[in-house]
DNA sequence: TTTTTATATCGTAATATTGCAATATAATAA
DNA sequence: TTATTATATTGCAATATTACGATATAAAAA
């Protein structure tokens, strides 16, 4: 067989992995460094600054938005990318909440 | 083509992608969730729980030991293992660097 | 309307991941 | 030594991801 058994884990597990997986890529890594440094975000820049061609960096960018880790809006003919500070928040609060839970364990 | 370029990317891009990449399943968001639920933490009780035989779990924990989330100690036939804090450390700073950057951003 | 510009989607080849049966390894028990 | 127990590795089929050329869409400019 192969792919993952998704139905026999949790929503909570499938999501977290779901989210996990849209940061798994150094281009999408790579792409929230570059969104972080500029403070205007279109396509077409990320296009000049990574190694990759025009269809791959905008599927790369659907994934990170499908994961709700970037948002987008229209600005003319062009659409504005940057990332969704909820997310972020969300990511602080989950590893926030291990690290607490961590410290009344073995290691 | 297919596959990334990694080559394109930085060291450090790539080595959060893999960590990433570590945690994009729900079977290994699942240990890690029994590894902080359990005191001691060995193997065989996670092939009872999880819905997986023990080659696929013993392949998961290879790769959540591979990008150093968790450790694992030898404790008689079987191994002790659990999460390693410092990881857990560094994923809280990456999110709460990230944080502390948006603030001065436009979104 | 036609052209240009910016981004998205489709189709598909290359590569990677997932899951497990079979088997191997390695420590302890009998 | 021969089981037994716990975990790891191998090999492979099923499935998913990645990358990009070709093409589509959609808004603004000419």
């Amino acid at each position: 067989m192969g792919a993952s058994k998704s139905d026999f884990f949790t929503e909570e597990q499938n999501t977290m992995a779901n989210v996990f997986k849209a940061l798994s890529h150094p281009a999408r890594i790579a792409i929230i460094q570059y969104l972080l440094k500029v403070d205007s975000c279109i396509c077409g820049d990320i296009v000049n600054e990574l190694p990759l061609a025009q269809p791959t960096i905008s599927q790369h960018l659907k994934e990170l938005k499908n994961a709700n880790i970037i948002k987008g809006t229209i600005e003319g003919t062009s659409i504005c990318y940057c990332l969704n500070p909820e997310t972020i928040t969300m990511f602080e609060g989950y590893f926030g909440s291990i690290s607490i839970q961590l410290q009344n364990k073995c290691c």
